[in-house]
DNA sequence: TAGTGTATGCAATGGAAGTGCATTAATTTG
DNA sequence: CAAATTAATGCACTTCCATTGCATACACTA
């Protein structure tokens, strides 16, 4: 678990015990967590605190809000030197309306998106609705 | 104001006094507009009224609801024929940081995303944010 | 005109994000 | 090591917006 240490020294975030497990926590999801999640598994730390971690991650990006449209803010963590740049590190986001899954399909880059006129794009949010693979299979 | 009506009854809404002022207002509108906006605008009126006249708007496909990410919901008429489908209606939403406007771009559909094998799209959302021409000519 | 269904108004609720402040823990400094 | 400073945590509270329940007013039909 030192690797855990090296990961938030790496992003100057001081590696606090419970800094540590929440990482841990989202090191083990495959998919987008809310704060809700965190606040189950982790029942006897406050609210407070593990929205102040989320918090810190983001500001020190090792981790990325996602909205997803559900209304509820959901947190994943970032790719190895990611920096949430618009045209590298952006993304699309699924949302499964079976599981209410929402995963982060790094893979899949936001595509160019042409914009009319002297339209500044600084950021972009791009997320699709529908059944994921493992519901499809059902 | 006759036109007024028949858009209402062309969708199957009853043209009620308060239906017909929203939709007039919804109609001068350029940019997308709040609850909020809609409560500001027509005092007089209860905000749960306004509420269900916009919700009802979304329902009979005369009106979309915008999520552009700022937490609060936007709404904008629908154009002419729009069944709001995937493929031919839907498109791109930009939120102005400056102003803080939201407006359709309807003439920027949404790109064809590609998906994982078995992931089914059945609705997306796709939000630039940035600053718009108004904005930026300044 | 009576009766039924829809629309409206008011009050209350719920869910989630965010803040203020006191307390505790960690770190620095003399 | 002890005192002083800084950072993290916990608790209570607030704010904001979406949404609902229910009573009343209105519109339309039989
Ligand atoms: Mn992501
Ligand atoms: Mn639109
Ligand atoms: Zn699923
Ligand atoms: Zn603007």
């Amino acid at each position: 678990m030192i690797e855990l240490e090296q990961i938030l020294k790496k992003n100057n975030v001081k590696p606090t015990a419970m800094r540590l497990l929440v990482l841990q926590f989202l090191l083990n999801k495959k998919s987008a967590i809310s704060l809700t999640d965190v606040e189950d598994y982790f029942v006897k730390s406050d609210r407070t605190t593990l929205y102040r971690t989320l918090k810190t991650f983001v500001e020190s990006e090792l981790a990325h809000k996602i909205d997803d449209g559900t209304g509820i803010t959901k947190y994943a963590l970032c790719e190895e030197n990611c920096h949430c740049e618009i045209e590298t590190d952006l993304h699309l986001h699924f949302h499964c309306k079976l599981c209410n899954e929402t995963s982060c399909l790094t893979d899949h880059k936001i595509p160019n998106i042409s914009l009319p006129k002297n339209f500044i794009a600084e950021d972009v949010n791009l997320v699709v609705k529908g059944i994921c693979n493992k519901c499809n299979s059902n």
